[in-house]
Formats: structure tokens, sequence, C-alpha cells
RNA sequence: GGCGGCGUAGCCAAGUGGCAAGGCGAGGGACUGCAAAUCCCUUAUUCCCCGGUUCGAAUCCGGGCGCCGCCUCCA
């Protein structure tokens, strides 16, 4: 089936056509743990690039690491360390992050301070070009220079002057000019250069990494919707100015997850470390929370909010986990079969169009309670197997609910059921007392008994996975 | 001020021209020695407001109102 992307740059739906995506996702600036609102695109686009893995496609996904920028420099002050200690440590820090949040390791991890050189090289080209210039060791990029500028955020320079609230900085020529490298200050990390020593600006490693290890165009371009501009505006002009091509195709941006109706951000304190989220909700309420909403809208970030996400996450598993125990038994109603199908078409349409999750995950929910009825209404057990099988491979690719039932250990199994076979034996004699009792103890240990009409399950308490 | 987005049930949320998905909560019921869990049913005659186009609009067009993001580092 076909996938349908909106793109900001066209502001229209574009189809993503190729067998082997390249495709670029901003990364962070390594100088704090990230979080929970940071995590939003590393989430989304992870389960994008899954999905088109999943169709069979190759993806080359590519995320850098912003490993040299101010703030790095002013945390590694601030703690009097070099500041490669501060961007090595967050760095692992943010590795780790990603294995919490369930998400797949990028192809390839870039840094930047592994491509100053590289950096230098295209300064050069724009220098050559006429599209940058050289203001007492620092270079910066002539806006006025590259006609499509403002194509992405939609911004025309005149106005963006009219209103500029920049700092006027006397090296530039015209106050909308970014600077491509840094002269270095005193006790700032820095590299030699044509142009004296310094550092490279941000806005260019992305295109000289993303370029690098991709080629131009990329098949998608992804990001927060804060980066639009000036970030992404401003990428698009180095790397189309020096290469005359086309950057990239097709460009994605998330919605900002916001706390009471504003953003989360570092500068407003009104953040949660994404490891500590993880660390009270679990892993796949987090992405389950993320991925019921549309991922290009904005979503307000509550506790409320993810013990919900939490719970219907929980609800799926309470499914999976006894449709599997039922024995494979009888026949699937062809009419079943078809019901089945046709929600598997749904649930691929829903993801074909601008990547749905939320109705795609609706879709999956909906597959739960048909298997529900189906059992209801008499049917054989395989049917709700059947469902339960595809509700796992259609959300292998969201990174939900691949989770086998818990298990005890060694023998505890064994002397589980043992209790439950003699507190049958007390309950067929009426000794509720002491069967009460032992079902309180064993829930005490965090096991939980289920007394059904088939005889009573055990499982281990929900929420310590 | 410019650019962009959002407004759907108590709450969260999908749907973007043809009878309003799903989740959480709430109410009722089944099961049970009790409990918990589980399951079933119910819960928006209507999609911020006002006009228009259409046989038909939550969806398209025009005009309001409200909220948010970007325009400075920001996922």
């Amino acid at each position: 089936m076909g996938l349908h992307l909106m793109s900001t740059l066209s502001r229209r739906m574009e189809e993503l056509t190729s067998d082997t995506v390249r495709m670029y996702v901003c990364g962070p600036t390594v100088y704090d743990l990230i979080h929970i609102g940071n995590a939003r695109p590393f989430i989304v686009f992870d389960a994008l690039r899954r999905y088109l893995e999943s169709q069979g496609r190759e993806v080359i996904y590519v995320q850098n690491i912003t490993d040299i920028e101010d703030k790095i420099i002013g945390r590694a002050r601030e703690e009097g360390v070099p500041a490669s200690e501060i961007a090595a440590r967050y760095t692992d820090e943010y590795f780790q992050d990603l294995e919490r949040l369930g998400v797949k390791r990028p192809t390839h991890s870039p840094k930047a301070t592994e491509y100053v050189g590289k950096m230098i090289e295209l300064i050069k080209v724009l220098i050559d070009k006429g599209h940058a210039y050289v203001a007492a060791g620092d270079v910066y990029f002539s806006v006025a220079s590259f006609p499509g500028y403002g194509k992405l955020s939609g911004k025309v320079l005149e106005e963006l002057e009219a209103g500029a609230r920049i700092a006027v900085d006397e090296k530039k020529r015209d106050p909308l000019d970014f600077a491509l490298w840094k002269a270095a200050k005193p006790g700032e990390p820095k590299w030699p250069s044509p142009w004296g020593e310094g550092r490279p600006g941000w806005h260019t490693e992305c295109v000289v990494m993303s370029m690098d290890i991709l080629g131009v165009p990329l098949d998608i371009h992804a990001g927060g919707n804060d980066l639009i501009f000036p970030h992404h505006e401003n990428e698009i002009a180095q790397a189309e100015a020096a290469t005359g091509k086309t950057f990239a195709r097709i460009w994605l941006h998330n919605g900002m997850l916001t706390v009471r109706g504003e953003k989360m951000a570092k500068s407003l304190g009104n953040f949660a470390y994404a490891r500590d989220v993880v660390a009270e909700y679990g892993t796949e309420a987090v992405r389950y929370f993320y991925l019921t909403r549309a991922y290009r809208k904005p979503l307000d970030f509550s506790d409320e909010a993810l013990r919900e996400a939490k719970k219907a996450v929980e609800g799926v598993y309470d499914f999976l986990w006894a449709a599997e125990a039922l024995p494979e038994e009888g026949e699937i109603p062809e009419g079943f079969s078809a019901e089945l199908a046709a929600l598997e078409e749904r649930f691929h349409v829903r993801l074909s169009e601008d990547f749905d999750t939320a109705g795609a995950i609706g879709v999956l929910q909906e597959l739960v309670g048909a298997a529900h009825r189906l059992r209801q209404g008499g049917g054989d057990p395989i049917g709700a197997r059947a469902a339960a099988a595809l509700v796992r491979r259609l959300a292998q690719p969201l990174g939900l609910f691949q989770r086998a039932r818990p298990r005890a250990e060694g023998r505890t199994e064994e002397l589980i059921g043992l209790l439950i076979e003699l507190r049958a034996a007390l309950r067929s004699q009426k000794n509720f007392a002491l069967a009460d009792r032992i079902r309180d103890r064993l829930s005490q240990l965090g096991i939980e008994l289920r007394d059904t009409p088939d005889g009573t399950t055990w499982t281990i308490r929900k929420g310590s996975g």
C-alpha cells in the first residue's frame, strides 16, 4: 500500500515511492538529559521508520548528535570540565534513553565534531559561489543571495526584517544572515580553518552530515515544528545554494508537547526528564500516549493522560495474554476471517494517510473488541488466538504489544500451581476463610488470582513490566 | 504585526463531502461463596459560532470567536 505524507514544504500530501528511503531526523544537543517533549520526534519517526521497514523498504535513518554548541560550552564552564566530557557523557545518556523509549538505534549517528573538516569544505563552496562572506573571523551566509529563502516557513524577507527582534550584529551585512563559522573566544573549543580558529555554526552540521551520508535529495527530513524557522530554512538555503539541487523532498514536522497548553521547554521549567516518565509509566504507555495523537498536532502532557495510556495498554495485554492461553481448538468462522481481513486493511489505510497512528491504534482496539464478541457469541478459541496474532503483527512497527506474558522463575510456577490446587480443594469444602487467605497472601506477593468458570488463573501484577 | 496550527461526548482522540472510529471515565447487566479481574450493553440527532456552496458538510468557501506554536536557543 502506498504512503502519503503531509510535507511542510509543499503544504500538501506527497507520495513516498522509493524502495530505499533516506531519512534524516534532527537529533539532540548533548548538554543535558532529554526531556519527554524531546522524545516525541524520536518516537514517532522511529515508528515511521519501522513501518517503512515492515513494508519491505530499506530505510537509512540518520540522526545527528550536536556535540559542540553554546549550551555545551556553558555547561562545561559551570562544571569546570572540558566541553568534550559533557558531550561524551550526555551522548551516552541519550543512547540509554533511546533504549528506554523503545526506539531503534539510528542507522548512523554522526557527531558534529567529526564533520568539522567537511563543514569547512561546504563553507568554502558557499563563499566561492558568493553566498557567504567572511567578517572578522566569522563567516555568514548571505540570506539575500538565495532567492528561495523563506519557502519552507512561508516567510517573506521584507517582513522578517521589518519585525526583526534579532540583535543587530555589526559584522552582519543583513540582520537575517546567520553564522556558518564562529571565531573562537578565549577558552572555547576550537578548530583551525582558513578564517582562523573557531567552530562551525549549528545550522551547517545537519546539511553536511545528511548530504555526506545520504546524498541529495533526501527522501525525508524531519524534526520538531519549532525547527522550521530558522533552522530548517537555513539548512535549505545552504544546501541548495551550494549544490543547486533540491535538498529534501518531504519535510515532516511534529507538533510540540505542551503542559497545560504551553510548550514544554527547559527554559520554562515545565519539563520532565524522559527517563523519569518512562520509569513511572513504562515504555509502552509513553509510546501509546504519543502514537494515539496525530504527530503533527500539539499534545498536552499530564499524569492523567499517561495513566490513561497505561490503562489502555494493559487492557490490550489482558486480551492478548488471555487469548494466547486458549487452546488451539476449533475453526475460525468464515465471517470472522473476513472481519479480521477488513480490519487489517483499515489499519493500513489509516497509516497510509499521513501516518495516522491514532486511527490505526483505534482499529487495533476494534480488533480486540471483535475477538471478545466472537468469544461471547460462543466462537472457538482459535478465533481469538488469530485476532491476538494479528494485533501483535500489526502493532510490531509501532513498537507496541510485543511483550510476552510475564512468567515466574524456576519452581515458582509449580509452587503457585500447588497453592491454587490446595485452594480449590478448600473452596470445594467451603473453607472460604482459608481460601481467601491464600489469595490475599499471594496478592501481597504481587501474584493475582482470578477465579473463572474454566478454573483459576494467575498473573504477575500488571505494571511491573 | 507576519506565517502556521488547533477547536469533535465528562476527559483524551480518529475521521477532511455520503448513516460520528477508538480509549479513559460513568451507568446498567452477566459471571462469582465473596472479592478482584474479565466480558456484554448504554453513554455526541451532532462536530466553537454565523452565513454560503451542494441532493447531501464535522469535512468545501466566506466571516467571526477562542487557544497554541514560530518569527531569538529550542524536538
